[in-house]
DNA sequence: TACTATTTAATTTTT
DNA sequence: TTAAATAGTA
């Protein structure tokens, strides 16, 4: 056997991974060291080489498109497809699992997955039919319970109240909330985990099957896994499967909904025979972006230590810029990128990162004037679309009467006279009757209802029994295209003023091609429609499908997460900003923002620059803000700053970067932003500083005085 | 029921 | 500032 394809690109700690005997491993991989060529080259390397057959290997990923990437490397790698290979999300393979073994699940057949929006709204819903103030109560924060339960594996009945009346309350949702799920036939993403987790742990010969036929595991982004993914793996592996599970502490960002960076440690206790195998060597950035970042996660106590290194070029130094505000921060910005752009180089290698999506704006609008394209990620995808949900809760309907969600969300839209009056009557008789909203809008007679909208409701029963009838012989693309005209949705947002309506119109035709393009999994045996609808619910799809066009990136630093760019912005690194203020306060918090930190900074190849503006409109409100403390971790031998500031209003030069060290009297110690007080004028804000030494002149806005510019060496100003 | 005024709050996001 | 949720009005 030739092994050379397999082993020739890479490199000796990336090799010993591949190549290891079968037995558990972690590969601790830094950013850009090649994680994924060693996941595929491993799974390249069972099969080739050691003869594992496809269909004994699962692969698990958290998005779709790395699971797609995967099997895409995987195929190009041996050069011939693995369609029996298991290779997905964990919320994918738990579906899987849980269609083929519905009855076990205790699951309708024709189950139906509910998305976050879905589930909140479901959750209020829940507040109306029930008796409690729901002023008191904010479903957002329900949901949140709700999933972390579930994250954690635990049920209503494993929660005790701990003699706490809110606790004791928000148990009674959960258990209220399982209830209608489970009568409607609705399972939410963690609810997906959760099942599939139960599905074997109660079903020892079930996972007797799946412990024989899936002898290796491969995880990707091991760091991402939460108590129930973790469980769900642990579980599978047993004590003869082999997995091998590829992460970086480093790059964990998503402890707030669930990821427990302690599953590294977790997996050594727990499969003791484990290697490990730590990837350092970058192939991705230059070393100067390399130092800066080893220097800012450095800064972090909770770590298992690695240190990246690159055979690579110093490269440029990491620009740093101090904006006047959020404007200038953009314009300054928008002017590199002309650079960039008028020496040939793709707009579409240039990415413009920050902490929360309000910051796009600004730099949209520099983008605009400039008329430099751009494309911002995150936002709506496809099948979150208001329309596209409102087009698939009819086809829930159709497929099963029972899903409350999808009977609220369309009982009047378009309007047919079913107000809310008439709908908290069917909720309440529903609940009294614990039967769902369709059951209730049958059994309600004109005893309860006025005759028209006991008129209205029969129509619209008969609606959608007709739309069944209808629709129940036809293709699948035929059906949704039914169904949107059937239902007025199509009329009504044709009759929508402007040109939102004439775009869901255009996105309802769009769900039909959807339909016409969709591929039936050959192994599946639910219905096509109910495919369809999961693989909706599971794939929200791509946020903007417009033709590939070269343009500028916009994102987050979460969403950048995977990605690399030769060039790189980090906007609004400030104080407050990044890291963010309300994560400052907790250690825990401020190490994953620094986390976040390292991950933005790693993912340029060759040029970084951070920007900062001292003055920055939030909420509407003018705010001065520091440079973010990630700047100043950043040995200054790696850093030049770009057109430096007056000295006064620049702390940023080693000496007085540490910043609090300024004493009264110390003109360095005059910052923007910082409150000082006049013998005349009383306290104010400083709002800008200009020359040096004795000419150094400061504007103040003083509270009563209103603002003024004053000389420093004349003003005698307290600092304050 | 639909439109308009007012209030409120404001990370990060995949499934 | 602004988006979304709620309250009030025609």
């Amino acid at each position: 056997m030739d092994v050379t394809p397999i082993l020739e690109s890479l490199n000796d700690a990336q090799r010993q991974a591949v190549t290891a005997a079968a037995e558990p491993m972690l590969v601790i991989a830094g950013a850009g060291s090649g994680k994924t060529r060693v996941l595929v080259h491993r799974a390249a390397w069972l099969i080739d080489v050691e003869g594992i057959s496809p269909h004994s290997l699962l692969a698990v990923t958290f998005t779709n498109k790395a699971a797609a990437e995967m099997r895409g490397r995987i195929e190009a790698l041996l050069g011939t497809p693995v369609g029996h290979l298991w290779i997905g999300t964990f919320h994918g393979l738990a579906h899987r699992l849980l269609r083929r073994h519905w009855r076990e699940a205790e699951l309708p057949q024709n189950f139906q997955i509910i998305d976050s929006d879905d589930q909140v709204r479901l959750i209020k819903r829940l507040l109306r039919g029930m008796d409690v103030d729901d002023s008191l109560w904010v479903p957002r924060e329900i949901q949140y319970f709700i999933n972390a339960q579930k994250d954690e594996g635990l049920r209503p009945k494993h929660l005790d109240d701990e003699g706490d009346a809110n606790r004791r309350q928000m148990i009674a949702f959960y258990e209220a909330y399982e209830e209608v799920c489970q009568r409607g036939g609705l399972v939410d993403f963690a609810e997906l985990l959760l099942r599939a987790h139960e599905l074997w742990r109660d079903n020892a010969e079930l996972l007797a099957h799946y412990r024989r036929r899936f002898a290796h595991l491969l995880v990707d982004e091991f760091q991402d896994t939460n108590a129930i993914q973790y469980a769900w793996l642990r579980l599978l592996a047993g004590d003869k499967g082999v997995p091998f599970v590829v992460g970086d502490d480093d790059q964990s960002i998503y402890r707030w909904r669930g990821a427990r960076v302690e599953h590294i440690h977790r997996f050594q206790k727990d499969f003791p025979s484990a290697s490990l195998v730590k990837l350092e060597q970058n192939y991705r950035s230059t070393a100067a972006i390399l130092n800066a970042a080893n220097a800012v996660i450095a800064n972090n106590s909770s770590r298992l230590g690695k240190n990246l290194w690159t055979e690579g070029a110093e490269g440029e130094p990491i620009r740093v810029y101090s904006a006047y505000n959020e404007r200038d921060e953009a314009d300054f910005i928008v002017g590199r990128l002309r650079d960039w752009i008028a020496q040939g180089n793709l707009r579409a290698d240039a990415a413009i990162l920050y902490r929360s999506n309000a910051q796009s704006r600004v730099l949209e609008e520099g983008l605009i004037n400039a008329r430099i394209p751009y494309r911002v990620y995150g936002g709506l995808r496809f099948f979150e679309r208001a329309e596209i949900k409102d087009a698939l809760a009819y086809l829930r309907l159709i497929s099963n009467r029972d899903d409350d969600s999808s009977f609220e969300r369309v009982v009047n839209r378009p309007t047919r006279g079913i107000g809310a009056r008439t709908v908290e009557i069917m909720r309440s008789y529903a609940r009294a009757n614990s039967c769902s909203m369709w059951r209730a809008a049958g059994a309600i007679g004109s005893d309860e209802l006025n005759s028209r909208a006991a008129n209205a409701v029969l129509a619209f029963l008969n609606l959608i029994e007709k739309m069944a009838r209808d629709v129940a012989e036809l293709e699948l693309q035929e059906k949704v295209d039914h169904v949107i005209y059937a239902s007025g949705l199509v009329d009504l947002f044709k009759k929508e003023k402007g040109e939102k309506g004439e775009t869901r119109v255009e996105n309802l035709l769009e769900l039909v091609s959807a339909a016409k393009g969709f591929e039936r999994d050959p192994a599946e045996e639910m219905s096509e429609l109910d495919e369809f609808l999961s693989h909706a619910a599971l794939e929200a799809g791509e946020g903007q499908a417009d033709a590939w066009e070269d343009c500028v990136q916009l994102m987050t630093m979460h969403s950048a997460k995977g990605l690399e760019f030769p060039l790189v912005f980090l906007s609004g690194m400030e104080d407050g900003l990044f890291p963010h203020q309300r994560s400052v306060a907790d250690p825990n918090g401020l190490e994953e923002e620094r986390r976040l930190c390292y991950v933005g900074i790693t993912r340029a190849k060759q040029s970084l620059y951070i920007t900062h503006a001292d003055q920055r409109r939030l909420h509407g409100m003018d705010n001065f803000s520091q440079p973010s403390r990630f700047i100043s971790e950043i040995p200054d031998e790696f850093v030049e700053e770009v057109r430096p500031r007056v000295q006064v209003s620049r702390p940023m030069h080693s000496t007085s970067r540490r910043s609090a060290k300024s004493a009264p009297g110390n003109e360095l110690g005059i910052r923007l932003g910082q409150r000082v007080r006049h013998a005349k004028f009383g306290e104010g804000v400083i709002l800008n500083c200009e020359g040096q030494g004795a000419h150094a002149r400061v504007e103040v806005n003083f509270e009563t005085a209103g603002t003024k510019w004053l000389v420093l060496s004349y003003a005698n100003l307290d600092l304050m």
